[in-house]
DNA sequence: AATATATCCAACCGCACAGAT
DNA sequence: CATCTGTGCGGTTGGATATAT
């Protein structure tokens, strides 16, 4: 698209902000808060672009801003989440009152990542390393140390958490118990495989996945899913959004024989659940 | 004490996306 | 429908600081 930036114009500063800066970016917000971050620094008589005034704010000089070193439970729960999510910062700074993404992606290529690899685990995969490509002598010499125990410990802390978190995840949509068929896909699908493919509730994948560990089609899985949560104000919600005509025109948009052609639908329907349920938005599910 | 090296983290950069025009 | 604009996100950089030699 070869827009331009809106960091471009010359004469912008650049670099570490002053406590003059901070203050007159705290003061117009303060008075008239940031509805437009481009428009924002002429108003506030500030020489930044917008976009470095949005991320002053956001990074230092929010109110809310917790800062500090992170506790152990906040340490946790990022490697927990980072298990489920991924790199996806935001996401994770969502669960974390008072930290940013930046924040929590700076603490983890500075601290957890090598804490992880310490301690013989793969921060991407969240996985044991595998030992099979060293040669003998690094692994009599990691068998020396405790580090395969550790290391074994915390996979299996993870993975126990991590089975868990899927579990809560499904049963936040329903208090009744969900079906059998998606209980046991749940139950037989590897930890490895929700963990360490950032598999979310929101993509068809998901689905597909589950199915494949319950022997049954995806398409099973959805409709079973459909007939256990609460899936009519989905229905109505997607009609009203799509301009469907009718709550079964909208079914057969969702449970249509063609899997592949109702991906898109399919996926905003497990998007509107997700999103009303927030099954991440509660603290005990950990 | 001087210098080299490692670590930390605030800030920047480029890209993607949604909404407006 | 194409293009523009604003915003948000994740990856990266570089200066400040701490630690080792």
């Amino acid at each position: 698209m070869g827009r331009s930036s809106s960091c471009e114009n010359a004469g912008l500063k650049k670099g570490p902000w002053t406590p003059e800066e901070d203050q007159k970016l705290l003061a117009y917000i303060k008075d008239h808060g940031h509805e437009s971050w481009r428009a924002l620094p002429a108003k506030a008589g500030l020489q930044r672009c917008g976009k470095s005034c949005r991320l002053r704010w956001i990074n230092y000089l929010r109110p809310d801003i917790k800062r500090g070193k992170f506790s152990s439970d906040e340490e946790r729960t990022i490697i927990q989440l980072h298990a489920l999510l991924g790199n996806r910062w935001s996401a994770i700074a969502n669960h974390l009152p008072g930290r940013t993404d930046n924040e929590i992606k700076n603490y983890w290529n500075t601290h957890v990542k090598k804490k992880l690899t310490k301690a013989g685990i793969d921060p991407v995969t969240h996985k044991p390393i595998n030992l099979a490509f060293g040669t003998s002598e690094t692994h009599q010499l990691r068998s020396s140390t405790n580090l395969d125990h550790m290391a074994q410990w915390e996979s299996a802390r993870l993975q126990a958490e991590t089975h868990l978190a899927r579990k809560s995840k499904f049963s936040a949509f329903s208090a009744s118990a969900p079906p059998q068929v998606l209980m046991s896909g749940l139950d037989t699908m590897s930890d490895s495989m929700y963990s360490s493919n950032n598999i979310g509730l929101g993509e068809v994948g998901d689905w597909t996945e589950i199915a494949l560990e319950s022997f049954s089609k995806p398409i099973e899985i959805f409709t079973s899913f459909a007939s256990w949560v609460p899936v009519v104000p989905i229905l109505n919600d997607l009609r009203e959004e799509r301009s469907i005509g009718s709550t079964t025109e909208a079914e057969n948009c969702v449970v249509g024989e063609h899997m592949d052609e109702n991906t898109n639908c399919w996926g905003h329907v497990v998007d509107l659940v997700t999103s009303s349920t927030a099954p991440f938005s509660s603290p005990q599910l950990y």
